[in-house]
RNA sequence: GGAGAGGUGGCUGAGUGGUCGAAAGCGGCUUCCUGCUAAGAAGUUGUACGGUCAAAAGCUGUACCGAGAGUUCGAAUCUCUCCCUCUCCGCCA
């Protein structure tokens, strides 16, 4: 969420930004209904402030008896015409309220500009791309390996659900606890946060109201299953004042995460890499205004480390303008090379929110200086998806028995298992 | 699920329908004092959105005592609905 003063005051600046992005952003609508509000808004309190003073009359005895009768009338008057402004204000309050929260975040000064995802940059590259002959896709693999069982999946609920057999269970277990361990070495503090979240939550880092459609919703409360542990992670300290002395904080969590995956009928119908339900490990920081730049680059170093540790060969994409959420300011994409796509895949998303979920989730701190709560920074990455992982580890490790062989970090968590053999 | 208690400022905790933005304590901040971070004394201390101002300070207006509705000239205080928390019992991983 922008801040409304500066919509207010350099309206024209911010729609310069904004319009970087896709699709044109005007702000005279909210600079329309602002006025107004504030109009009908300065009226309601002239009327509250006669009304205040009729009180204070009673309250004093200071007027006579027929005076009274007629204050007694006029307050009444008051009172039902304050009661039409209040309608058209709170009107005016939730149009100016449902604007503002669909607005997107500016564009950092340091991402490039761009219509789609052809115009992202990428970064860097790491790892040797695998030379595999034939490569096949995971979802040939892992039915042989004891590793997806994707029929089952379909039957226990519907289709874009897997159920993990034996072997990819226990992959699936490992590459968790890798991580977990993984980030909670480098600093971050690992937390286990409800799975179910309630709206506020959603709306605090901008998954709601926008794109409703998008998460699976409980019937009878008014509870959201996660489409990522971003969620829960950053409404931590929704609504408290951190001491500066707190910040940075970095959290790290494991959670299922859960997605309609409505925009996406079509996309990616097989194998593991598009589900309704998957396995994530998420990194979510705090930290002072200034400071978002160098935590962005050291949570996407955090994420590339994992997967240089699994030797997966990756690249980091700068995204450009228009490719940029709805939330960010500037956003890194890792992604892990996939043999038998003959592409790199989306395996991490790393972005910086400057203080745009902290309005919305009404996160803040304390400055050092005694001065008055500030909104703190907010940034978070996947580090990283999990089950993307296990499909890219048994793309790159195919060999040409049809065997994988198991990266050499995750063979403690497999009890020495190095790698998988077809059955038969 | 049954029974009961309660939701007030950063925290603890008072509050008779007008004198309550709200006692008191703690904490925070400022100053004083004792030759050093300890103790003591005094003062100060909510948030949001407006107005005034070049701006800040200051002054000033309105709102806010879980949320919403009602009674009343006037509600933290009375009534209703909802939400949440706690205690006991039951049930259950």
């Amino acid at each position: 969420m922008l801040d409304l003063k500066l919509i207010r005051e350099n309206a024209d600046e911010v729609e310069k930004a904004l319009a970087r992005r896709n699709g044109g952003h005007s702000l005279s609508g909210i600079v329309k209904v602002d006025s107004s509000f504030r109009q009908i808004q300065a009226e309601w309190e002239s009327l509250n402030q006669r009304s205040n003073v009729i009180s204070e009359m009673f309250k004093t005895g200071k007027a006579s008896k027929e005076e009274i009768e007629s204050l007694r009338q006029e307050s009444k008057d008051l009172k039902k015409r304050r009661e039409d402004l209040e309608k058209e204000k709170a009107e005016l309050e939730d149009e100016l309220e449902t604007l503002r929260l669909g607005l997107p975040n500016l564009p950092d000064a340091t991402v490039p500009d761009g219509r789609d995802e052809n115009d992202n940059v990428e970064v860097h590259s790491w790892g040797t791309i695998p030379t595999i002959q034939d490569p096949k896709h995971h979802w040939e693999i892992g039915p042989t390996l004891a590793v997806f069982d994707f029929e089952r999946g379909v039957k226990l609920a519907e289709s874009r659900f897997t159920l993990l057999e034996e072997n990819g269970a226990k992959l699936e277990r490992a590459i968790m606890n890798f991580y977990l361990d993984f980030h909670s070495k480098r600093g971050y503090r690992e937390l286990f946060p409800p799975i179910l979240v309630n709206r506020e939550c959603m709306i605090g880092t901008g998954q709601l109201p926008k794109f409703e459609g998008e998460f699976y919703k409980c019937a009878d409360d008014e509870l959201y299953l996660v489409p990522t542990a971003e969620v829960p992670l950053t409404n931590v300290y929704r609504d408290e004042v951190l001491d500066e002395e707190q910040l940075p904080i970095y959290l790290c969590a494991y959670t299922p995460n859960f997605r309609r995956e409505a925009g996406s009928a079509g996309k990616d119908t097989r194998g593991y890499i598009r589900q309704h339900q998957f396995n994530k490990v998420e990194l979510v920081k705090f930290c002072l205004p200034d400071r978002s730049h160098e935590e962005l680059e050291s949570l996407t170093r955090s994420a590339e480390l994992v997967l240089e540790a699994l030797e997966l060969p990756y690249r980091r994409i700068a995204l450009c303008t228009g490719d940029l959420g709805l939330n960010s300011q500037k956003t890194y994409d890792l992604e892990v090379w996939f043999p038998a796509q003959d592409k790199y895949r989306e395996i991490s998303s790393c972005s910086m929110f400057g203080d745009f979920q902290a309005r919305r989730a009404n996160l803040r701190y304390k400055p050092a200086d005694g001065g008055k709560p500030r909104f703190l920074h907010t940034l978070n990455g996947s580090g990283v998806a999990i089950g993307r992982t296990l499909a890219a580890i048994l793309e790159n490790n195919q060999q040409s028995d049809g065997s994988v062989t198991i990266p050499k970090v995750l063979v403690p968590y497999l009890g020495g298992m190095d790698e998988l053999k077809p059955k038969n």
